[in-house]
DNA sequence: ATGAAAGCGCTAACAC
DNA sequence: GTGTTAGCGCTTTCAT
């Protein structure tokens, strides 16, 4: 018998065995942007151990938007995914802790959220970001300006406390006239608020932003008004990604491990669809400056 | 009972209808390089249009390896997608010509192949690289080296051809000594096809290359040997990805556009499916030549 | 029109 | 061990 399915090329049916079993092996990933270069990075971390492991998995981008972000999740789950990568929630999202109430296993990467506790991996914004005031001051500027991401996203809120907390750790004044926030984690975005804060003021030497994207949207910004990086104004972005190493000037930013932390988001999804319970496990991973030339000592 | 049913917020299983009507409303997505700038760009697209036609996209990276594309699109057809969009195709892929004589629809989004006719939707890679010659000409550039992609692959070999043929048409020698060819098309394999090209010779005042990530290798090598582009070796990419932008200086490209490629390859496959026969379609998009900082005039 | 029944391909449970 | 059977939730067919 076996043979003869052997030389028949006999596969068996996966639907009709998640049919009978309940189980598909298919996991859910809900990517806020496709376009920016962190998902992808990520994405492939997750491909990587989820497929080792036999799952398959289903993308979804949800272009930024909260609807699309639940009426993905929702087609995933009416297709009985075994498990879901949520990269898109806000700080309060209902849908998280819809979610968590549900037995569906669940691993939010790159952000978290407030109230509800759920296992997680993402980078550590608080002290990345702390890292680049320290780097700055050590350059001796005093005064560093922000440009931050949207607070109802952790990866927003977190960041810019790592600012607050980088300014009051070296005795910085904190100056709400030299802080801006975009709209969006992208370059224009990013363009839009560095012109409001050079709009306000530019008594400020330099600029931290919360990502690599906003940094290279001020670097626009700072060329329409003639300021030069660094002579004028050191940057340092948060990411670190290729494309920061090959902008001009190349980006100073704290570089994130977004592989790896694909890889450790795979494996605690595995963990929570393999019924290894324990207390939802929280992962912070530490990202490292990279010192580059848009960084420079206050002139 | 319909009341009831909304009430109780029912929603039918995908699974038991997908074994019951044979058509999952899965589509699956061979990519082989999800860090590739390109490849989220199209993905974006496909699963944007596939996604409003009520299609889910599984996802597979197959890091460029022969194998690992095989076993991802076995794993696909045993859960019984509805079709296949392979951007990893080689041009003498057996695997697509096994899934052509199967009746899976199949569309090949931005590679085609030899001997069997798929419908696809790629660059127009022959005329974008003749355009960038074009480019070089005209500013007085008489010896343009090329830095091309692995030969075995359409993007490759057209892109190749688009070089020989703008020689031709602009009566330049074609001289083997400057030309050189990267086994992948990544920045690392440019770096070492040009340097390969210069411990030949520097008898070159122009590099044409296969991709923008090839022209960043280019870069890379270039400033090793201390040469400046575009003063001693003007540059011109293929892609025009948003890094390309960002570059120091700015590559002048041919930019290809890459969302409405995805779009495109969806639709294609929806018809497909939906057995709107006619002839298999090829699509080719004409790429735009966007000049940048890398190319001046001949010194 | 509305309702009952068969069956998609598999697995798990049970009988032998 | 090995073989048989029921049934996962839906759709489609057939009978009312």
């Amino acid at each position: 018998v076996k043979a003869a399915a052997a030389v028949l090329g006999y596969e068996p049916d996966h639907v009709a065995r998640a049919l009978r079993t309940r189980r598909t092996f298919l996991v859910g990933v809900a990517v806020p942007d496709l376009v920016n270069e962190v998902f992808p990075a990520i994405v492939r971390g997750l491909e990587n151990v989820l497929g080792d492991a036999g799952y398959t998995v289903i993308l979804a981008n949800s272009e930024n938007d909260t609807d699309r972000e639940r009426s993905s999740v929702r087609a995933m789950i009416s297709r009985q995914v075994d498990g879901l990568i949520l990269m898109t929630s806000h700080l309060r999202s209902n849908l998280v802790q819809e979610l968590a109430e549900t037995q569906t296993p669940l691993v939010l990467v790159g952000r978290n959220v407030d109230r509800v506790s759920v296992p997680s991996v993402a980078s550590d914004d608080v002290n990345g970001v702390t890292d680049a005031v320290a780097h700055l001051a050590a350059l001796g500027h005093t005064r560093i300006a922000f440009i931050g991401g949207p607070l109802d996203i952790s990866t927003g809120r977190d960041r810019y406390r790592g600012y607050v907390e980088g300014l009051r750790v070296h005795g910085l004044d904190s100056d709400p006239s030299i802080v801006a926030f975009a709209s969006r984690f992208d370059e224009h975005a990013g363009t839009q608020a560095c012109q409001e804060l050079l709009a306000w003021t530019r008594d400020f030497t330099a600029i931290v932003t919360a990502s690599d994207t906003l940094a290279f949207g001020c670097y626009t910004a700072l060329a329409g008004t003639g300021l030069s990086i660094p002579a004028e104004v050191s940057m340092v972005g948060f990411g670190g990604w290729p494309s920061s190493r090959r902008a001009c000037p190349p980006l100073t930013t704290i570089s994130v491990p977004h592989s790896e932390m694909g890889c450790i988001g795979g494996n605690l999804l595995l963990a929570q669809i393999r019924d290894e319970y324990e207390r939802p496990q929280v992962v912070r991973l530490k990202g490292q400056l990279v010192v580059a030339g848009s960084t420079a000592r206050r002139g």
